[in-house]
Parts: structure tokens; C-alpha cells; sequence
DNA sequence: ATACATGCAAACGGTTTGCAGAATA
DNA sequence: TATTCTGCAAACCGTTTGCATGTAT
């Protein structure tokens, strides 16, 4: 992978998100110190470095991809009014675990908790 | 809610359906009974009928829709290989749940646990 | 008669891709 | 120079929608 400028906008950009942020979102941000970068530039390079293990793709049922600078393993909130995207611990999930492994004829190769609910931020405003 | 031959069919089609269908896959199953049947008929019978509650709408991450006959609480196993959706009884999941709410400034209205891996059947063929 | 349904085709939103030209190594 | 990148626009896929016609009540 070679160097670009507009790839290391977009790696920034994502990192600086407060709240993981859609292919869009990403794009008006680095739009405004690369004003002529295109939209499919984005797609690709958010693609191509959660590929590479740098970010975290999270596609959400529904909705639009959302990219995650944080790549160790966490769990997510969603929020039904605003759509933003929170980072959550659960702790030890070693029950759920075991309990997921222990059925029969079926190879587990990973799971995610998706939670859905209202934000503080929007709780406050309503 | 009137009355139609096609609604009849399409909830029928999901109903026999051993893997939760797509939409696509229901309408390649209601065509042929019924070939001049429309796909945006079968969309909006769906979804009809998972407003109403008489059938579960699954939304995947990055792959379609499902529609499953089960209307009561239970989880899936995505198989990666085929792409199969198959029912899953996790049990009680209270202690999750527990700690899913004693998050704090967030109010919970749900969660789904996801899981992937390789089913059965796709195991033995390889 | 009046609602609600259908088939069709066009529109949609998010995402990917083919291409000629530009930037990096 | 060889490779990888970019911007652009068109294609793509699953899904929704507008419309004129047809069917159930």
C-alpha cells in the first residue's frame, strides 16, 4: 500500500469521530481540506484499511456501514432517534460464549450484540 | 387488511420456508404458483405482514433481508459459507440483559445477538 | 361504490467498478 | 518506469414508490 495524501485524511477523519461515522460522513469531513476528493475515493480506502486491519467496518442492519478506529473487540449502541454510534463494554461475555459454542452442528466463528435504545443526548432533548 | 390471493401465498411461501427466505427467494417461490406476480407485490406483502406482526423482518448486516414465520423471541446463526439463516435458542439470557441495562445514559429498548460461523451442512462438503 | 390491492416500470440510496490520467516509489 | 493511486461517471443491487387498472367488500 502506497502513500496518499487523501488516505491519510480519511484514516484521520475517522479517528477524530466522536461517533463512528458512515462512508458520507467521512467524505464531508475530509472534503473540506481536500475539496476535490470524490466519494468513491472514500469507499475504497475505508475498505481497503479495514481490510488491512487498521479499522473496523460495522454494518448494521438497515442502515449505512459505519467505521470504527477502535479494531480490539467491544460491542455497540445505537441510537434509535439520532442513528449515532456508541462504543460499549460488556465485560466477561465468557457465558454467552460457552453457551453459543455449546450447540451442536454449528461452527461458531464470531458474534456481535447489537443494542438499540435513546442517547443521553437525545433522552435530554425530549 | 383485505383480503388478496398473493398475500396469501407469499405468507404461506415463509411459512414453509426451512432457512428464512429474502425476498427474492419468496418471490422465486410464489412465481410459480402465481407467474405474473410482481416483485414489488411481494416487498410490500412482507413488509405488510411484519408491521402487522404475523411475521419477523431480519436485517443482516450487508446482506438482505429475511423473513422469518417465528414471531416469538429467539436469535440467529448466519452460516458465512451459504449464507443460511437458521433459528437458535440461547436460553436465558437475563444476566446479558441485566448488564446491557445497567449501562448507564442509555435507555435500552433492545438487543440482538448475531452469530456466525459454518452450518452443518456446509461443514461436510468440505 | 369505495376502499384497498395489483403489475409495471421508474426512482432510490448506498456502494462498487471501469477507465484515463496523476502521483508515488 | 512500474505500480498504485485518483476523480469521474456509470453501473449495481436490494428495495421503495407512483400510477393506472383490477379485485374484495
Amino acid at each position: 500500500m502506497k502513500y496518499s495524501r487523501q488516505r491519510e485524511l480519511i484514516r484521520q477523519a475517522v479517528m477524530e469521530h466522536p461517533v463512528h461515522p458512515t462512508a458520507d460522513a467521512v467524505y464531508a469531513m475530509v472534503r473540506e481540506r481536500e475539496p476535490n476528493i470524490s466519494l468513491g475515493t472514500v469507499y475504497r480506502n475505508l475498505n481497503q484499511l479495514a481490510q488491512q486491519g487498521e479499522l473496523l467496518k460495522i454494518c448494521l442492519p438497515g442502515a449505512s456501514d459505519r467505521f470504527d478506529a477502535r479494531t480490539d473487540a467491544h460491542h455497540h449502541l445505537l441510537c434509535d432517534r439520532c442513528g449515532r454510534l456508541y462504543d460499549i463494554e460488556l465485560g466477561d461475555l465468557s457465558g454467552l460464549e460457552a453457551r453459543i459454542r455449546g450447540i451442536t452442528d454449528f461452527t461458531v466463528t464470531g458474534y456481535q450484540v447489537y443494542i438499540t435504545g435513546i442517547c443521553q443526548n437525545c433522552a435530554e432533548k425530549h
